[in-house]
DNA sequence: AATGAATGAGGCTTCATTCAT
DNA sequence: GATGAATGAAGCCTCATTCAT
């Protein structure tokens, strides 16, 4: 879950005045902090518009309804995997085993800005929520394609072995790393969870790698 | 996740009386149904008191508020991995190997009765509710130390490596075997999981196994 | 529109804890009270609930929702007419021609306690709402069975013309009734509607009588 | 009821941008059809601008409010009524008897383009709006003083009785034909008022002729 | 003459919880 | 033990209207 994020004091220069364009993506970017903060249960529209600096109603100008508002922060999350994806993404290694080393990092790194917290409360709502449900496969495809090519890449390249079965491993990279990012969630100590991340990545690494770790 | 169910059909014996005792249970076992169908969200105090054929006063009779109910259901889930991890559990394997592998076939049976899904509000709730947190943590002491006792008993009987870390490894597999689930509860195509967990179990095999699959 | 009406001071005695059983015919009552006052665009349902002396809450309690306590007033519409049809109703008289004189007379009185403004508010709301265009038909189908029986009782007793097409003349004096009830709610001084109540009896009369006025 | 009716199709050509004075006509227009379908209870000044083709804003600077559109259309109304009353409307006949015949007919015309509907709201709101009384009293008066007009010159002409009450019969008539207009709104076969209309136009003819009919 | 973003009061409804019986 | 009527705070949303441009 590698993500690049707007500057986040954005959030509170509310009530200077923004051109319009702008108006809907900083609302949803106040809407996905409150639902780290309290949850999809817990979120409150009045809370939404008050930490916008906007009105009640004003907020409904924007999104038609509640529901809207939860779609277009999940639609922010798949912008945000999106942005990683892309080829030119100054933040990624080119080296294709770096690369996979890099993204149980990264996902590590993101369990702090809750990003982890907002993914499985959309997860909890999509086995009820048809249009969430698609948001996290766009999610869920975005990432992958991304792992896919990384992995093809190191393959042609003969880093990664031949016979690599790209896509499956792909999902299985992914699982493990949602599994690590649900483990931080209900650890006591967040610290407990590195030497399993750790652990992951070398059994990952072992098994794509051309030739064994040393 | 393996996990004992009780018989299912109790929960359609409610207006059938019940003896004092089992009442409780079985209202939980009522509200564990309800938020698998419809979520933490979604679960209505006057929901579960009709499913469970009692009135809506009677249904604070037996829990104080709607928090308790929901922790009496985290309860219920910390005594199904407990009864999974007791000892002479006739489900589980005794070869240690096989144990491991059946950890993951379990799981992957347990996609359907939806006990992931129950899992996953829980710990999406658990971010803001300590009292939730603890449970979930219960779930995973019970869960950690049953494996645990799984790998050190096949460490010392030479099935598996000598210099195993016998807690890490146990965690490494609960990530996984997490990871998993949360897949599952994405993919459009429940089937598609499949070929990862065999991947993944494959992986925890060759990691642990004293000498290598052949 | 001739009606038996329930003794309107119950309605002040709001706060006098009341038989459950008459809760909801109480608050039907304060409804048919604001809906005469105030229009059903105007009506609250928080009006009703203080004007009932009960809670917003329970006012929802006893009707699930706003519709529902509009179409309940429809239905005591609906019983009033029965009841006025009823064949021991003390008030209407037994002569045939008397008996229609009487329903004139007797829509003019009604014209005061707004009935017809209440019964206007359905007519314009049943052009989009189907259960209360329902609820219209039923008293249309009450008091033109109330009229038939009036007129075919009449044929054969020989007061009224024999070849009378009693269904026909019982929808025309409706019309008539209605139309001079519409008339009451235009004019700015109710007693210049007298007049016209009058001719369309006498045209009435002279139409289904076996033998002309004198 | 007889009508002239503005060509309905400038409803449709909202977009195509129109002379200044025509502009407060066509949201009339636009408002008229929108009360006939959705009632004034219904009716949104949102939905109005949007199918007048123009801004939530341009809406309010050619109305100042709601109230006065409405005013506006009830105006409209007064219009057409007026116009009917001309005394050279083409499509009036000229016999005393057939004109008065013809206002049934025509009536029952104009219940399918729910002018009906529209007048019967307009008699609601005017229940407690004063300034909707007045409209319809001067659509009363416009309406009245036509009949009156038709009646005096077939009194003086001696197809009439010499001794008809004019303003009365003028009264009866009108009260005769809106309640057909009620009874066709209420009615589950607008067909089944037809018969309702003949009698009452028959015995209208029979109170005001000179000589009876054949 | 026209726009459309913004407002805010107020409506209906939900729902956990209380309480008299 | 059990009932169900009653509560009331709070939520989402509607919609006429304002205002800067």
């Amino acid at each position: 879950m590698s993500t690049v994020w707007l500057n986040e004091n954005l959030w509170y220069a509310a009530r200077v005045p923004t051109p319009r364009t702008d108006r809907r993506a900083q609302i949803v970017h106040v809407a996905y902090r409150l639902i780290a903060e309290r949850g999809l249960e817990g979120l409150r529209f009045a809370d939404v518009a008050r930490a916008a600096g906007i009105n009640n109603g004003t907020l409904l100008y924007y999104f038609d309804s509640k529901d809207a508002l939860i779609r277009a922060v999940g639609s922010l999350m798949v912008d945000q995997f999106s942005q990683t994806a892309a080829p030119n993404n100054p933040g990624a290694p080119v080296d294709p085993l770096a690369a996979i080393r890099w993204e149980f990092v990264d996902a590590g790194e993101h369990l702090q800005d809750q990003a982890a917290v907002v993914y499985t409360e959309l997860v909890a709502r999509a086995q009820r929520d048809a249009s969430v449900a698609a948001i996290l496969r766009d999610i869920d495809a975005a990432w992958h394609g991304w792992l896919c090519s990384i992995l093809e890449r190191g393959r042609q390249s003969g880093v990664l072995r031949a016979d690599l079965d790209v896509a499956l491993v792909a999902h299985t990279i992914m699982s493990a790393i949602r599994g690590v990012g649900m483990q931080a969630m209900i650890a006591e100590d967040p610290a407990q969870v590195a030497p399993v991340v750790q652990a992951l990545a070398d059994l990952m690494e072992d098994w794509v790698a051309a030739t064994p770790r040393s």
